[in-house]
Order: C-alpha cells, then structure tokens, then sequence
DNA sequence: TCAAGATCGTGAATCGATTCACGACGTTTC
DNA sequence: GAAACGTCGTGAATCGATTCACGATCTTGA
C-alpha cells in the first residue's frame, strides 16, 4: 500500500519542484521547460504561457546547483570587503547590488574584516560557488587565490585601489588627486602647517601623495608633516588628538588633512573636546563623505569619493558591459565644503 | 591530430580540478576523495594524506554545485538585511559571520534596502542557492516567501525581532526592557517632562512600551509625549529638532528617548545647533550603541544592544547548536551612561 | 591452519537543469 | 502534388560530488 507499483519514489510533497513538475504539469517534455526559461524564443507562445502557468501554480523556483553544474557557473557576483563596518564598504555594496539587480544578478557581500586568512577562506569559496565574478576591495596586497581564480576563468575587478605594480583590472577613485583638493583647499585658506594623518593603505597613500604635491607646488612657504598611524579609525584619530594637544606649547597645525571621514571624525572630536577651536583655530578636511561627516558638531570638510558609482561600474565590466578603459575620467573627487574649514577665499 | 584516440576529450589544462583529477594523482578511486573529505575516519591515516597530498598540489576546491545537488543544501546560510548601511546590521552580520566561520560556514549577506521587492527577490535566490538557514532582519511583515521556504524545509530564524502575533522562531534582545532603562535612567536623574521620538518599526515599537510602562509605574507626576516620524534616521531626527525649537515659547521637553542612535545623533545636532544644551536643559538616550555615538560632540548616553551576539546565537540555532529556549535572558539591553545625559543620582 | 568478522576501498547510481542531435509536422515553391 | 525547407518539441547524455551496496584484504581466535 505504502509503495505504488511505480518504480519510483513518490516526491515528498512538499519537496521544491523541479523541471520533470513542471513539464509534467504543462504536458510537454523536460527540455521544453529548460527552453522556456533560457531560450524563449525557441519555444512558441502558446507553449510558453502553458509552461509559465505550470511552473508560476507549482511555484517553480528552479535549482542553481544543477544550473551550474551543468553551466559552469552561477548568476552571483562575489563582493568581498575588508570591514563592512566602514559606510564606505556598505555604499559601494550597495551600489554594486541595484547594478546587478538591474541586469538579474545578484552579489554575495563576504566580509574578510581585515584578516587575510578569511580573505582566502571567502575566495575559495567564492570558487566553489562558482560565482561568475569577483569584486574584491581588499586591504593589502593581491591575493594569490584570487590570481588563481583569474587564471582558471572567473573575472575580477579590484576596486577602490590604483593600478599599482601589479597589472590587474582595477577601478577606483582618483584619491592622489583627492588629497591634492584637500590639501590645496587648506592652503587656499591661508593654511601654511598642514598635517597628513593616516596610516599604510593603498588609498590612503595616495591621498598623501596628492597632498605632498599641493604643498610642493605651492608657491609660497608651507610646510607638510606626517603622522602615520595603524588604522583609520575614530578610535586612532582620537588618540593622535591627544598627542597633538600634547604640544600645544610648541604650536599646533593650523590645518589637517585626514586619511578617511572616520579618522577625522576621531581627530575633530578629541581636538574640541581639548579646546581647539575648529576652524577658527585648525582647519579639518576628512575623506569619503559617510553620512556621519554632515551630523557631526562641526559638519566635516571632505572629499565626496563616488563609492556607488564604484562599484556600479565595476559590475558592468564584470558583466562585459563596459571596459576598464571607459571609465577613466569618471569617479573624479569632489571637495564638500563644510564648517571644519573656512570657504575658500573667493577672490 | 586535434582529436586522439581517447574518446573522452582531454581537459582544458587550466579548468579547476575534479575529484576525478585528485583520483588519479593519488592513485585511488573518486570515492575514496569524496570520503577523505566527509567521513575522514572511513579512510586509512595513510591513503588519507596521499589524497589530501594530492588535492593540495592540485589546488582541488571542490564544486559545491555538484555536491549540493546531491547533498541538496549549501555550505552558506542566507542573511537578509534591511539596510547594510545602518551599524546595527553590519555588526550582526560581522557577529554571525564569525561564528558561522567558526563552523565552517559561510554568511551571503543580502541587502534588500528597505525594498519588499528585492526582499522577496533575494528570498527567491536564497532557495535557489538551497541555502541551509536563513538569518532574516525584515523590516515589517514577515515575507510569505519565507514562510513557504520554511514549509519547504529551509530554516529561518527572525533576528532582532519579538515573537509577535505570528509563531515563527524569532530572538532579540529585550527591547521593552531597553526602552524601560532609557526611560527610567531619565526620570531617575529628575527630569519629569518626557518625549519618546521613533516610527513604526517592530522594535521602537517595544522601546515605546517600556519606556510608557517606565512613566506609569513612576510613582511622582511625569509625562511621555510622543512623536510619530517616519523613518529612523539621523536626517528625520535633525527635522525633528528643528520642529522642537519652534515650540520653544511653550516649553521643551526636558528628557528625550530615541527609536535608535542614528535619530538621536541627528536630534542631538539639531537641538545644539539650535542653542540648546545638552544635558543641562535637556537629556538624550539613544538605542543600540553604534560606534558613533561615542564620538558624538556630547558623547550620547545610549542602550547597548548585543547586535553582535545576537547574530552568532541566530546560527547556532540554524545549525542546530542551540534552541531559541536556551537564549532565553541573555541579550539584556544594558544603560551606556555618556555625557548626554547627567549621571544617575547616586543616593 | 582455517573460518568468522572487522576494516577499508570501489563501481555505479543519483541529484536537476541544460543542450545536442534528431525527428515530426507544417509550409512554401515550382 | 511532391520535394525541400523551417519550425518546434523531445530523448538522452552530461556536469561533479556523494553514497549505497558490495567485495577484497587483513585480523583474530580456536
């Protein structure tokens, strides 16, 4: 009683339905739905409506493994961040999900939180996922496995970091040209001892670099000190607001320009809360434009970065739709003004 | 030339390694690889190193399509969140991210932004990706689609939010509890003149009762006005200050709870800008303890909400760790004093 | 020394969607 | 009216890992 005379199991009922459902459902063979769905035009409509009835009543959701099994790969993109805590990551998430949304793909967010071994974890498993594309904005260097997944035929984009030594696809703001705004907006404003604070990362190099050259082509006297810290944090920036305080006695900077929004934020709060005067004592600019920048007491100064429009296109290349080449030019920083500097002199 | 005599057409020499490939470097049969890989102690310490040699030199992933289409579910759950961008959800997706690494698992975090649409969409690809539980932080109702995931043998569990009306498993910190403490720490501290500002949302609505019930079980006179507001975000909460000082003729309130820290920062900047002090004139809790609060110009006295921890114990309980009983007490909300609000009276 | 039992490796079937190669049917054209 | 061609549906092979059922080899005890 309990086993029928056909051979074949009966399907729990409450398993998901598959193709074999569906056709049997509609009265046409498995192929015919597998054509429905892939190549439509194969299919004639009347057919089609009769299939997409069937598999909309059974609530058809299809099976991505066989999919892929059987294709190579999957509909996914692979994001992988270094901190998702950082709004920076979570707007360029957040971009790189409506593009692939917009053409039915969908983005696995892995989050490495700096560490290099989960990196590597979530590339693999990325590989095994056999997600059609990678979008990696990493902390330090290339990682092997993803040179090896390069190799063996998944794409990907580097983004948010310059085409350094080596010679991979990569997307990523201007940010040499950022810290040059910053820097030269400090000095249109009459700034002449102007600090960089930030630690070694790809970006934030850059943004140095941007800044060591506006002070040098400044053709009056200003000067350029470094403090290099371990991480952008507010935690960190707070901590060198106190070293700075700390010489009061021997002049502090009358401008800082900082590695990222949250560094700043840290800077800006222990500089106040020691009675530094901001701007009318020390000028501000951040980097990134979070959200946070314009709630903070004294609204930040800093450089808008277009971390959306990052990771937009950098779903655009992975899907072919556009080269490396076109989006040269775009992703141009922008300075925001707000009240932890002065307006620039305008005339 | 092209073909050889071999029927079966020779590997492409950079497609990734099969078992089949780890088999015959190591000697053995395909299924001996599969059981070095799931059942180590089915195979002999000796073959098991020379396989294990063997995937290692060939750099073998494994296709996780091809054995979830047998096994019939993936590595990977599933994490739906409302809004990446909101700290919250980026510290609950960073607490389960790291125990579900901790059992080798993997997090895909989906970001539907607030959109039913791309809730339901990404629901739809969690079960086409036969994720083996979904984490889900939805914003109103919970979606038929995961109801139906659920029936089909995918488990869920509601993170963040109470058992309502409905029976689905579900865990969350104590937010009646929370709102109560913010409530209380205030009336505590002398102030008698209350204001709850938050929108619906299934926790600020518990945060509303508990900080209601705080009032009414006061045993002096005080009141509990509230404001309805549509989102909870620092931008709603600056327009909610700018319409408080209008009415500054007839009296502000003396003590503020706020659905979360986002509304709260965006209030705190208002009402300073606007000339009021804080906490002299007026006291400030907030909710979840995002790391901006503490860097806030007046750092913002707050309900530390175990985000983190609520995300590890939601995957402990997918993977069958752990039942929803067992969380039962933990996840109390706990009173972060800061300096937007006076200390308690301490006698 | 030989049978009974434990240990450990293997061939083959299986999961579900895709796609090739074929064939049935209908239409066009001379 | 028949040959040639197009259209559209189908059977069957395929992707790679897993696992059942079986069998080979080795161990143990009388």
């Amino acid at each position: 009683m309990a086993a029928g005379s056909v051979s074949k199991q009966p399907k729990a009922e409450d398993a998901a339905p598959t193709v074999a459902d569906v056709a049997a459902r509609a009265g046409v063979s498995r192929a015919t739905v597998s054509y429905t769905f892939t190549q439509p035009s194969r299919v004639s409509p009347d057919l089609r409506r009769r299939v997409l009835a069937a598999a909309d009543e059974l609530g058809y959701v299809g099976n991505d493994a066989a999919r892929r099994l059987r294709v190579g790969h999957s509909l996914a993109l692979g994001l992988l961040v270094s901190n998702i805590g950082n709004p920076v990551y979570a707007e360029l998430a957040a971009g790189a999900e409506a593009e692939a949304a917009a053409h039915g793909r969908y983005i696995f967010v892995a989050n490495s939180d700096e560490s290099p071994e989960r990196e590597r974890a979530y590339l693999n498993f990325f590989e095994s996922q056999q997600v059609s594309g990678i979008l990696a904005a990493p902390v330090g260097d290339v990682p092997d496995e993803l040179i090896g997944l390069g190799r063996r035929g998944t794409p990907f984009v580097l983004v948010g970091m310059a085409r350094g030594p080596h010679s991979y696809p990569a997307i990523s703001g201007d940010n040499e040209r950022g810290g040059h705004l910053a820097a030269s907006h400090l000095l249109a404003q009459g700034r002449r001892g102007l600090v960089f604070v930030g630690g070694p990362h790809p970006h934030v190099d850059l943004r140095l670099a941007g800044a060591r050259r506006a002070v040098e082509e400044f053709p009056e006297r200003a000067s350029l000190e470094i403090i290099r810290i371990q991480a952008q944090t507010a935690k960190v920036g707070e901590a060198v607001a106190r070293t700075l305080l700390r010489r009061r006695a021997t002049g502090l900077p009358d401008g800082i320009v900082a590695g990222n929004d949250l560094l700043a934020l840290g800077l800006l709060h222990g500089l106040i809360m020691g009675g530094v005067r901001v701007p009318e004592d020390l000028s501000l600019v951040g980097y990134d434009d979070i959200e946070f920048a314009d709630f903070a007491i004294v609204p930040l100064t800093t450089i808008r970065h277009p971390s959306a429009a990052l990771g937009a296109s950098a779903v655009r290349i992975l899907l072919g739709l556009e080269s490396e080449r076109d989006t040269r030019g775009r992703f141009e920083p922008e300075l925001v003004v707000r009240a932890t500097s002065l307006a620039p002199a305008s005339g």
